[in-house]
DNA sequence: CCGTTAGCAGTAGTATTACTACTATCAATA
DNA sequence: TATTGATAGTAGTAATACTACTGCTAACGG
């Protein structure tokens, strides 16, 4: 269980939801209900019916639904970092095939050991896929930006973009084309399943999905093609 | 100035807001507000009273205001979809040729010719790039779909992959990669402005922006490398 | 053992937003 | 002249996001 609040996180909540039981239900009960239902259908008010307890007891938490979302999505990229950190880093890749590791962490997360019990990581992965540009595209991006809200975000991006300079010294935009690449992850699954004619993965189905080997698949597919520098020989 | 509604619009309105006066006022003034506030901000009263007229008249031409944005956004990639069948496929461009004409029409759409005066393409170029994710993560994607409300980006996609397949015969993914792309070409120039730790495009400013042709340049690197095939020859 | 106080949860609201049911105008036609 | 139908305007409702205030409880000092 996360015990304590990662210090990217300090400014979106008014009291940290892991240092009280009602804390720590409500990131749980929000998971489940962001990742069923989204974010417009999602409302405190809810929330706090769900889990027999008022809505002030929820605003005493977050300010607003949309900064319970920020900091759902900053607690996954935060444990995503980590585990590129450790199974990448730490394990003396570099280069393509830590970038390859670093996106096989974020399109099979099932795989690693996500700390929060009773929060499931489809939810959190529906989350990310289905709600985060809401969390980015937002009247309030600028005022979470400055309080470090997307900071795990960036710190994965400036770590990636390494390793794609050391393929491709000469390619001018690395950040520009990580971000575009951690995008597709979230978006394309997304395009599988509502707008199926802009993408060549497979709609999830309950009995086999294959989307997220596919969405991996298309990556590396991506990647390999990218790293190979004709015009620098 | 349009005349016609386009024919993948119908679903989206009540009454077509090409046929009248008022109509044509909404779009225009929808636009300004969409481009200049966001859509978070925009809500039909203030549309209504920015024109002197009332709320219901306003809901008489669109059930809700996510159907104007939607509306709005089908209308421009329309535009954009003509253009592309102009400047590349009549002027009998292909492959790589075609793709990369293609993106220069996104990237700087003030040099062909908007049809609809009073609105600038500035505001509808704001819109794309920083309210068109409202228009595809939404609970109303699906019903929406249905009515063919994204039939110009879909067939946007679907010709644009076709010249990707000529440079990529042995690429899996060319619907994905390049709805992956024309993503990347509205959001980075938003990461820009607001999340410059995202990319290398400089943010945009009043006297000089280079925005557009450094995502310009971005998708031409990325293309150029792309269509290197090492592995099949 | 009692009184103060600090922190937590609960009650009862308000303001705004999205949307709707109904009314009024007015021009073309029977 | 009466009727129809398409237009715009009035006045509301329901739900949402958020807030001001009240009451409980438990820790601590005297």
């Amino acid at each position: 269980m996360l015990s304590a609040a990662p210090s990217s996180s300090k400014n979106l909540f008014v009291k940290d939801p892991l240092s009280s039981v009602l804390g720590q239900k409500l990131l749980k009960e929000s998971a489940r209900m962001l990742g069923e239902d989204g974010f417009d259908a999602f409302t405190l008010k809810k929330l706090a019916q769900n889990l027999q307890t008022t809505e002030s007891s929820v605003y005493r938490y977050f300010d607003n639904k949309h900064r319970l979302l920020v900091y759902q999505i900053n607690l996954y990229w935060g444990w995503l970092n980590e585990q590129v950190d450790l199974k990448c880093c730490q394990a003396g890749l570099r280069g393509k095939e830590a970038l390859k590791k670093a996106f096989e962490i974020m399109c099979f997360p099932e795989a690693h050991s996500w700390p929060s019990e009773g929060i499931s990581y489809d939810c959190m992965h529906k989350i990310l896929t289905h709600q985060s540009v809401k969390a980015y595209f937002s009247e309030h991006v600028d005022h979470e930006n400055q309080g470090g809200a997307h900071r795990a975000l960036k710190s994965l991006v400036k770590q990636m973009s390494e390793w794609l300079k050391e393929g491709s010294p000469d390619f001018e935009f690395p950040k520009s084309l990580i971000s575009t690449l951690l995008a597709s992850v979230m978006i394309q699954p997304f395009y599988a399943e509502h707008l199926p004619s802009l993408t060549e993965l497979p709609a999830p189905n309950p009995t086999n999905s294959q989307t997220a080997q596919q969405t991996f698949r298309y990556i590396c597919q991506i990647l390999d093609r990218l790293t190979i520098q004709p015009l620098t020989v």
